[in-house]
DNA sequence: TCAAAAGTGTTCTCTTTACACCCATGC
DNA sequence: GCATGGGTGTAAAGAGAACACTTTTGA
């Protein structure tokens, strides 16, 4: 037992984990399985260590719960509301990943929790103030969308410019100008030509390129 | 005594409050009365209670300590270093304020507390990780007044174009061109003229004007 | 030789920046 | 009447948007 003289709230992180697939923004979920919302879907997370950072926290969940690791993660917003968890006072501080459509592949964890894609456009319902905590994540993820690389974190190893505009596409869900989509994305700097090429069906090959620097997101203007 | 299976952080919120002093930035600083820091300035903050979200956490403990509420607050980021407080772990809220000149008086409160502002480039040493709660305040700051209203939150109830100007020019310490800032503000449609004059020694009277909506900042572009 | 996707520049529009002189007042 | 800060428009430059045809490959 641990014994304080003044009440202490508990402190989760819960993470947001975005990825592509087939073109639309899929959010990953795990099913409940005790109360409150037993059976109901939630996003992943858990209780924060007194020995680990946040940042640890979150990475240490993402990890457990569905096998993911070395992606873009980084602190969305912290909700605090009184009485969002009906048993206790729980504070959680709220991450989103963006998660590459090479890694979606979910590793089935010792803990056997169930947990799936969701395309967001077809989504459960989600448990406690789950809903407030996505709605904030596709804001930032749409505001970073326009002002720095943030959607680089989507792509494979390596990926044709086409690829790479089907992603902005499908994120914005409005079409881009090709040559306009290619001019503004090599002139970022930030990826380059493997010097292979994707040879696809009955066309001409693409380009393949990589990103530099995939640990980084760059601010743009 | 309160009694819990596993150990709880200690959960607090900590207030980055700014003001414009003389042109120049201002911080408000508390001056710590106990160990750990005792002596030392830190950022105004406290413990969340259990009753109260954290929004209003923040609004309490800047109510509290320097008399002032009513002001632009909003949540910063969540600081949760293992080892950032000596004592026992503490997780804090960091949030930021923005206070117009007209408010900057500091009212004695019964804590007797020793508050003071202090120009941002002439700050005593900080206590905690409250330099890099700081840091990132000052970088939000400044992001904000790019693709916000945020700075109109430094204004008195009524004001020249040209103390709007000012406040500009201090925060990015820079001059702007005078006919081109007052182009842009108007055209923001957030202010309007208040039909009187402010007659300030040998010059011509400039017109006053007020923030329409002063609880709003509005998102540019 | 046809279908399918890759690749490539130029023009126009709009937004942003640069710039200088007259006006109203108090002393 | 002069010193002080208030107030105003236009032109040039730069950034972003619109737009169509040729190339390479597999079947």
């Amino acid at each position: 037992m641990y014994s304080y003289k003044h009440p202490h709230p508990s402190v989760t992180t819960d993470i947001v984990i975005f990825t592509l697939r087939e073109e639309k923004l899929n959010l990953l979920l795990i099913k409940r399985a005790v109360e409150p919302f037993k059976g109901q879907w939630a996003l992943p997370g858990g209780f924060v260590r007194m020995d680990e950072d946040l940042d640890s926290g979150a990475r240490r969940e993402l990890q457990e719960e569905t096998g993911i690791s070395g992606v873009f993660l980084e602190q969305l917003y912290t909700f605090g509301a009184v009485e969002r968890d009906p048993r206790e006072r729980v504070i959680t501080v709220a991450y989103y990943a963006l998660v590459p459509s090479d890694k979606i592949v979910l590793k089935a964890t010792t803990d056997a929790v169930d947990a799936k894609w969701f395309a967001l456009d077809d989504l459960p319902p989600l448990a406690f103030d789950h809903p407030e905590i996505l709605n904030m994540a596709r804001q930032r993820l749409l505001a970073k969308l326009d002002y720095s690389t943030i959607a680089f974190q989507f792509m494979p190893e390596t990926f044709t410019l086409t690829e790479l505009q089907r992603v902005y596409e499908s994120i914005l869900q409005e079409e881009m100008d090709k040559r306009n989509f290619r001019k503004w994305a090599l002139a970022l700097e930030q990826i380059e030509e493997t010097g292979e090429m994707r040879r696809k069906s009955a066309s001409r090959p693409a380009k393949l390129y990589r990103i530099k620097d995939h640990t980084k997101v760059e601010i743009l203007k």
